[in-house]
RNA sequence: GCGGAUAUGGUGUAAUUGGUAGCCACGUCAGACUUAGGAUCUGAUGCCGAGAGGCGUGGGGGUUCGAGUCCCUUUAUCCGCACCA
C-alpha cells in the first residue's frame, strides 16, 4: 500500500470533528496554555499560500503543548467588520453580511484542509450582535471613565462629578484635552450641556472637535495607524487634515503604561520597538518666555534647555491660538498671507517639502528669561501645532532645522556647546562642553541638562514635563459596515444608552453610500432612534474595535452575562503564544493593550498584557515566472537562448509550470491566443525565467494551498511551508523543492508498510547506535520547537530517517511517530492507528514528550557525525602543561600560549585543542 | 536624518553559540532498474586547478592559538519613524 495521503487526511479530518477531539473545557487540575493566531479578515480572494504560515506555527505549537500535558486553547474567529465588503457593497449593492458570510465559508473550507486543531466551537464572528455587544459594552465603559493620574489607572467619571461639586478643579490630577480650571461654585453654576463639554476632556472614550484625517474617497476618517504618507493604508487614497466632531479614546492616557508594560513582554525587539517609538516619549521643560510690552508668557516644550544662552528666536505654528495677538500691524498683511498659503497645503505636500524653509516674522519679541535679550518671534509651519506647545525656542547652533532656518532669515547663531563646524551646519550631538553659557560655562552636556531643569524650576520659569508622540485614537467612521455607537443625542449633547439596551444591533439597509447631504449611510435609516425618539449616532466603530478585545471572548464565548466569566478568565488568564504579522504593531496591538488595561483597571480581567508572548512570521512572497516571446510572432524561446533573439517578457501562470519547466500543452490551453503557440527548447524542455514580486493576481504567481493539498496533502504543505525557512524571516513561496518533503513523508511510511502493502513492524531491540539516534531526535525537535526553530526539526527528522535506514523496529518508530503528530497529524494517527491504538495521539499519554526523556536522551561521548568524530557536549579533560605537549598541542601559536601556564580544562577534538580553560 | 534587521554554494538554508564552514533539502551530473519516466534506488556536487594544492561566509581593518560568530569601519538590501523641538 503506498502513501496515500487523500484518503488519510479526509479520514483524519472527519474523526476530529465527529469525536471533538479538539474541543477544550477549563480545567483547573492541568496547566493551561493559551496559543492564538491572529484572526483573518475574511477577504473575497481565499486564503494564498502565505496566510496559512503563521496558523501551521502556531498549530505545531498547540499539538506539541498539547503532547506534553498541557490543556491548550487554540481558537479562531473572522474579523468581519471592514472597509472592502462595505466597497463591494457599494459598488454591487449585494449585502455586506452576505458576501461576508461566503467568504467566512470559504475561508473555512480551506483552512479545515490543512488539519488545524482549532477548536471550533469557540469560534467568534466580529460582525454578529452576541459579540459586538461587548465592544459596545466597553465603549459605554470608557465613556464612563476617566483616567486619574492619582491611582495610575481608570476610575468612574461620576467620583470626578462629585469631587467637581465639592472642590472644582483644585485637586485634580487626570488625563485631559484641555486642562480645566473652575471652582464648585462656577461647577454648579454650568448647564447641562456645559457640564457635558467639561467632561468629554476627562471621559476615556469622548467626543471632540479636533483635527482629524479625512480621507474624501473612502468617505470617513481614520486613526493615525491607517495613515501612511498622506495616503490611507488601505486603498492609496489621499487623506487631508481636516477639523470634525468625532469620537476619540484616550489612547494616551496609558502611554506611559503601555511603555513600562512592554518590559515584561516576551516579544521581539524590533517590535517593542516600533511601539516605542510610536508612543515617542520624551522628556523635556515647559518653559514661559515672557513677551515685551504684553502681559501673556509663551509657553514652549523643549529637550535641550541647556542650550537656552543660544536662543536666538522663537517660532510658533500656524495653527497657535496668539498669532493674531502677536502680529504687529506692520506684519499683519505677511502673516495673513502667509497662514492662507500654509493651509492651502495639503498634509501630502507638506510632507514632500519637508526641507523647504519658510516662515514669516510676527513683530513681536520674547525676552531670553536667562539673558534678558529681546529675541524675534516667527510663524513657521516647521512647528507642529500637535506636539508640545506648538511654540519652540530656537538654538540654531545645535538643532538643524533651526539652523536651516537662521541662515535662511540671516538670524544670529550662537555656539554654546564645543564641537562641529558650526560655519557648516548645527551641532546637534547632546555631547561636549558648555560655552557662552554664564552659569554652566565649563560643564559637559550631560550635567547641564538636569541641573538647568533644576534652575527653570527654581527660577519659577517653567517645569520639567513628559510629552507623549501618541495621539488620542479617533474612533468613528462615516460608515456602514461596523459596529453602531450606543449613542443618541438630545440637541448636540450625547447620552449613552444602558447596559440594558445593548447590543444595538446594526439595521439593514439597501443603498449604501453616503446621503446626499455627505452624511453616513445610517442617516437613511428613518427609524434610526432611540428608545425615546431621539437620533442615535449615525457613525460606526472602526475596524480595530472589534479586534482589541476578541482573545478575551475566547475563553468563554457563549457568556450573555458577560464578556469573560471570572472563572474562565482567571483560568486562562491571558494569550501565552500569540503569531501574526508585524503590520499591527502601531495599530490592533496598541489598541489591544489599551483595552485590556482598562478592562483590568476595572477589574473584568486578571492580566494586565494581553500577549505574553508574541511571535511575528514572516511575509511570504510570490515567485513569478516568465515566458520569453520573439517579437512580432508568437513563438516563444526558452530561458537559456533568449538572448539569440529580440523577445518580449510575459507573465506566465505558475501553476503550469513546474521546477521552472513549462508544461507547454498547459500553457496552449491557458489562453485563446497562445492555442497555437510555438516553442524553442533546450535539451527538449522550455525552462521559464523568475522573479521575486508581491504575491498578487496579476503576476499570476498566486498559489493556492487547495492546490498542494490535492497534489502533495496537507501534511507535505504544512511540513513544506515550515522547511522554506526560519518563520519570522520573509521569503519567497518556491514549490521547487516540495518534493523533497513529500520524499520524506514517503519514507516514513515505507517504514511501517513494505512495497506489498504489508505492515512490517516488528518488535525487536534497537541497537544502541539506533536509541542514540531516536535520542538524540527528540532532543533537537524538543529545542527547536520550543525556540520555534521549525525548519531545524524537519532537517532532523530527516537525518534521522536517513540515519535509521530500513528499521522497522516499534521501539524505535512509536516514540518517533508521536514526535512528528504536531507537524504532520494525519499521516501520524494513521500510523498511530495501525500500531494498534485506540485513542488518537492527542489524546494519548506517551512519555516522548516528557521532561524526564529529554534527560535520558542527554549523552557526552562523541558520536560519528557524516563520517566524522565530533562532540556532542564539550569533552573536558585535564591535563598537565607536559601531558598537552606531548600528546595533543600541534600549532606553534597554542604551544607557545601554553607556555607557563596550567590549564584547568581542556577540551579536544582528536588531534587538536579546541578549548582551554585557565 | 534617527532607529531596527539582514548579507554564507546555482537555490532555500545549517553551523554544537568563539572550535574541522556548507548539515538537511532543491537543482545539476553520473549510474542502476525500466517500453518509458516528471517514479524509485545508489553515488558525486562550494569555487579555481588535470593534479598537488590554493581560495572561500558582502568589502576593509582589529582582537584571538583559533572568527560566519566578538569589536571598529564601509557597502548593499529590507523594514519602522520622521520638520516630534
Amino acid at each position: 500500500m503506498e502513501y496515500n495521503f487523500k484518503q488519510i487526511e479526509t479520514k483524519w479530518q472527519k474523526r476530529w470533528q465527529e469525536q471533538k477531539t479538539y474541543r477544550v473545557e477549563v480545567d483547573e487540575s492541568r496547566p493551561k496554555f493559551y496559543v492564538l493566531d491572529m484572526f483573518p479578515y475574511p477577504s473575497g480572494a481565499g486564503l494564498h499560500v502565505g496566510h496559512p504560515l503563521g496558523y501551521i506555527a502556531s498549530d505545531i505549537y498547540s499539538r506539541y503543548k498539547r503532547l506534553c500535558g498541557f490543556n491548550v486553547l487554540h481558537p479562531m474567529g473572522y474579523d468581519a467588520f471592514g472597509l472592502p465588503a462595505e466597497q463591494y457593497a457599494i459598488q454591487t449593492g449585494q449585502h455586506p453580511a452576505v458576501t461576508t458570510e461566503q467568504n467566512i465559508a470559504r475561508y473555512r473550507e480551506q483552512m479545515d484542509k490543512i488539519g488545524f486543531c482549532y477548536d471550533w466551537e469557540r469560534e467568534v464572528r466580529t460582525c454578529e450582535p452576541e459579540y459586538y455587544k461587548w465592544t459596545q459594552w466597553a465603549f459605554l465603559k470608557m465613556y464612563d471613565h476617566y483616567y486619574s493620574n492619582l491611582t495610575c489607572k481608570a476610575e468612574p467619571i461620576a467620583e470626578l462629578v462629585a469631587h467637581f461639586a465639592q472642590k472644582g478643579t483644585e485637586g485634580v490630577d487626570a488625563a485631559c484635552t484641555t486642562p480645566q480650571n473652575f471652582t464648585a461654585d462656577e461647577w454648579a453654576a454650568m448647564s447641562e450641556e456645559q457640564k457635558e463639554g467639561v467632561l468629554q476632556n476627562y471621559r476615556l472614550a469622548y467626543r471632540a472637535d479636533t483635527m482629524v484625517n479625512w480621507c474624501p474617497q473612502l468617505g470617513t476618517v481614520l486613526a493615525n495607524d491607517e495613515v501612511k504618507d498622506g495616503l490611507s493604508v488601505r486603498g492609496g487614497y489621499p487623506v487631508e487634515q481636516k477639523r470634525m466632531k468625532q469620537w476619540s479614546l484616550r489612547v494616551t492616557a496609558y502611554a506611559q503604561r503601555m511603555l513600562d508594560g512592554m518590559d515584561s513582554l516576551q516579544w521581539s525587539e524590533s517590535l517593542k520597538e516600533i511601539q516605542r517609538n510610536w508612543i515617542g516619549r520624551s522628556e523635556g521643560a515647559q518653559m514661559f518666555f515672557d513677551i515685551k510690552d504684553s502681559e501673556r508668557k509663551l509657553e514652549i516644550f523643549t529637550t535641550r534647555p541647556d542650550t537656552i544662552y543660544g536662543v536666538t528666536f522663537m517660532v510658533i505654528a500656524p495653527e497657535h491660538e496668539w498669532v493674531e495677538e502677536l502680529t504687529t500691524e506692520e506684519q499683519r498683511a505677511a502673516v495673513e498671507d502667509y497662514i492662507a498659503q500654509t493651509k492651502k497645503r495639503s498634509e501630502r505636500e507638506r510632507i514632500a517639502e519637508t526641507h523647504r524653509v519658510s516662515g514669516v516674522k510676527t513683530g513681536s519679541y520674547a525676552i531670553n528669561p536667562f539673558t534678558g535679550k529681546a529675541i524675534p518671534i516667527y510663524v513657521s509651519d516647521y512647528v507642529l501645532a500637535g506636539y508640545g506647545t506648538g511654540a519652540i525656542m530656537a538654538v540654531p547652533a545645535h538643532d538643524s532645522r533651526d539652523y536651516a532656518f537662521a541662515r535662511h532669515f540671516g538670524l544670529d547663531i550662537v555656539p554654546v556647546v564645543e564641537g562641529g563646524n558650526i560655519e557648516v551646519e548645527s551641532y546637534d550631538a547632546k555631547a561636549g562642553k558648555m560655552i557662552n553659557s554664564d552659569i554652566l560655562n565649563g560643564m559637559d552636556v550631560k550635567e547641564a541638562i538636569p541641573m538647568m531643569f533644576a534652575e527653570v524650576e527654581k527660577r519659577g520659569l517653567g517645569k520639567k514635563v513628559i510629552n507623549y508622540r501618541l495621539r488620542d485614537a479617533i474612533f468613528s467612521r462615516q460608515r456602514y459596515w461596523g459596529e453602531p455607537f450606543p449613542v443618541y443625542y438630545k440637541g448636540e449633547v450625547a447620552y449613552p444608552l444602558t447596559e440594558e439596551e445593548l447590543p444595538l444591533e446594526l439595521p439593514p439597509i439597501e443603498n449604501f453610500g453616503p446621503t446626499e447631504q455627505g452624511e453616513p449611510p445610517l442617516a437613511r435609516v428613518a427609524e434610526w432612534k432611540s428608545k425615546e425618539g431621539y437620533p442615535l449616532e449615525l457613525s460606526t466603530m472602526p475596524g480595530f474595535a472589534g479586534s482589541s478585545a476578541y482573545y478575551l471572548r475566547y475563553m468563554d464565548p457563549h457568556n450573555g452575562e458577560a464578556l469573560v466569566g471570572k472563572r474562565e478568565n482567571e483560568y486562562w488568564r491571558q494569550v501565552d503564544l500569540y503569531i501574526g504579522g508585524i503590520e499591527h504593531a502601531t495599530g490592533h496591538l496598541m489598541y489591544s493593550r489599551f483595552w485590556n488595561m482598562f478592562l483590568y483597571d476595572l477589574g473584568y480581567v486578571c492580566e494586565s498584557e494581553p500577549f505574553k508572548k508574541l511571535v511575528n512570521q514572516g511575509m511570504i512572497q510570490g515567485r513569478s515566472n516568465f515566458v520569453y516571446r520573439i517579437v512580432g510572432t508568437n513563438k516563444f524561446v526558452s530561458l537559456g537562448l533568449k538572448n539569440d533573439y529580440q523577445t518580449q517578457e510575459i507573465h506566465v501562470d505558475v501553476n503550469i509550470v513546474k521546477n521552472d519547466q513549462l508544461d507547454t500543452e498547459a500553457f496552449r490551453k491557458w489562453r485563446p491566443e497562445f492555442a497555437d503557440a510555438e516553442f524553442i527548447l533546450e535539451d527538449g524542455k522550455y525552462i521559464c525565467g523568475w522573479a521575486i514580486e508581491k504575491m498578487s493576481k496579476s503576476m499570476f504567481n498566486v498559489v493556492n494551498p487547495d492546490h498542494i493539498v490535492e497534489n502533495y496533502g496537507a501534511d507535505t504543505l504544512r511540513m513544506y511551508e515550515m522547511f522554506l525557512g526560519p518563520l519570522e524571516q520573509s521569503k519567497p513561496w518556491d514549490t521547487n523543492g516540495i518534493d523533497g518533503v513529500h520524499k520524506f513523508l514517503r519514507k516514513l511510511w515505507r517504514l511501517f508498510y513494505d512495497r506489498e502493502g504489508a505492515f512490517t513492524l516488528n518488535n525487536e531491540e534497537p541497537t544502541p547506535a539506533e536509541l542514540k539516534t531516536l535520542h538524540k531526535t527528540i532532543k533537537k525537535i524538543r529545542e527547536d520547537i520550543e525556540n520555534f526553530s521549525f525548519n531545524t526539526s524537519i532537517s532532523a527528522f530527516m537525518i534521522c530517517l536517513n540515519e535509521l535506514g530500513a528499521c522497522h523496529k516499534r521501539a524505535i518508530l512509536e516514540p518517533l511517530t508521536v514526535l512528528i503528530a504536531p507537524f504532520a497529524p494525519h499521516i501520524a494517527e494513521e500510523l498511530w492507528e495501525a500500531m494498534g491504538h485506540a485513542e488518537t495521539i492527542f489524546d494519548a499519554a506517551y512519555p516522548v514528550c516528557e521532561e524526564q526523556y529529554l534527560k535520558e536522551s542527554a549523552f557526552e561521548y562523541p558520536v560519528m557525525v557524516n563520517g566524522k568524530l565530533r562532540f556532542k557536549q564539550n569533552y573536558s579533560l585535564k591535563m598537565t602543561p607536559a601531558e598537552i605537549q606531548s600528546d595533543i598541542v600541534q600549532t606553534e601559536g597554542a604551544q607557545k600560549w601554553l607556555e607557563g601556564k596550567a590549564p584547568k580544562k581542556i577540551i579536544v577534538v582528536p588531534g587538536k585543542i579546541i578549548n582551554i580553560v585557565i
